[in-house]
DNA sequence: TGGCAAACGGAACAATGTTCCGTATGTTGA
DNA sequence: TCAACATACGGAACATTGTTCCGTTTGCCA
């Protein structure tokens, strides 16, 4: 989105790189879905059939790598806040598939949930991301619930967003079912 | 306690050994608090003065080391139950109780709640002890609020301790308040 | 006290992240 | 078209950490 156009400073990139960088972003999506987004990096390198340089070169960190990938999928998330709060019954209808929405894209993402929560500063640049994208739109949801006074109106969205992302944690252990967990937060948060 | 008497099998260790493994156990408490149940092998063998196969050989796997280490504390907790559910003014306050003694054991040692979650071979073990001692204790705690019509009848104690172990993880952030988004899982159990 | 099994220490190996530099290649100006 | 140069590449090399293995030391018992 930055240098689509003729970028003024961005030099634009060389022909190879353009395609090393499409083609590590498939890679590292096949490898994700197949191992996990704790992947060697070696792994991802081979698939893509690059040597490990290449891939630092175009993905600093591995949250780099990471966002790249998920990028599409976090937006649709956050555009769906606004969309939600729209066409639900309640506000605090809307809160509850927003966050159920996120949960689902967190579940099917094997070692997401734990990436964005630890705390190595490979992943910075993912927390940051998440938080920067999703927090105001949860947060938006959050308010107008509170305004509706269907919730308490003591949580953060921040805190809630980082609560469900742990619950997510392990979602692939057949006695686990996050979704179920993180109902329980949502039914807490209710006036009563 | 299998071999505290004159056990029939198991021939008493050397004097060295047993008094190695205390010193292991005294580093490790020490090393745990400072840098975290995942602090190198290496530095936990420094401190203790042995070489890194003494760790190995009196503790094969980490998990048998942080069970070493806080195993005291875990039992104190599991014994705390039916303790709280004695003196408590109903089940469901008394679980709540008892989970704020878990979470408050969790969060004051950094990095435990996310071993706890990992499914690393060397934290099987780790898994199994918290599972095998707390959930029948949260079991019974659940049963009785759940007896008492104070609880929803849908959640698994194993289900219940590993989403608050799940909320454990990351506390030491100061946007993050473990204890809170717990507390908005116990309210979101209740009947309405 | 001599001999032996137990225990020790730490070198060595494996897996993985990360850096660095000699080499290859796309691009551009002539 | 071609030379020159900056860009990009590959992968060896290094760092960190877990884990194993074996030659050496040491406690214990006869």
């Amino acid at each position: 989105m930055a240098e689509s156009g003729s970028g003024s400073v961005a030099p634009r990139k060389r022909a190879d790189a353009r395609r090393n960088e499409e083609t590590l972003l498939d890679a590292a999506a096949v490898a994700f879905v197949e191992s996990g987004v704790d992947v060697p990096v070696r792994d991802i390198a081979a698939r893509a059939g690059v040597g490990v340089g290449t891939i630092y070169r175009h993905f600093p960190t591995r949250a780099d790598l990471i966002v790249a990938v998920y990028r599409h999928q976090v937006e649709a998330c956050a555009e769906a806040g606004p969309v939600l709060l729209e066409n639900s019954g309640s506000p605090h209808a809307a809160l509850a598939s927003w966050i159920n929405l996120f949960v689902d894209f967190l579940v099917t993402k094997h070692g997401l949930a734990e990436a964005l929560q630890s705390d190595q500063a490979a992943f910075q640049t993912l927390h940051a991301y998440f938080l920067d994208r999703l927090v105001p739109v949860c947060g938006q949801l959050l308010d107008a619930a509170a305004a509706a006074d269907e919730i308490r109106t003591d949580t953060e969205a921040v805190e809630l967003m980082r609560g469900v992302g742990n619950l997510c944690i392990g979602a692939d252990n057949p006695q686990y079912d996050a979704r179920r967990m993180v109902a329980l937060v949502i039914a807490g948060l209710r006036t009563r």
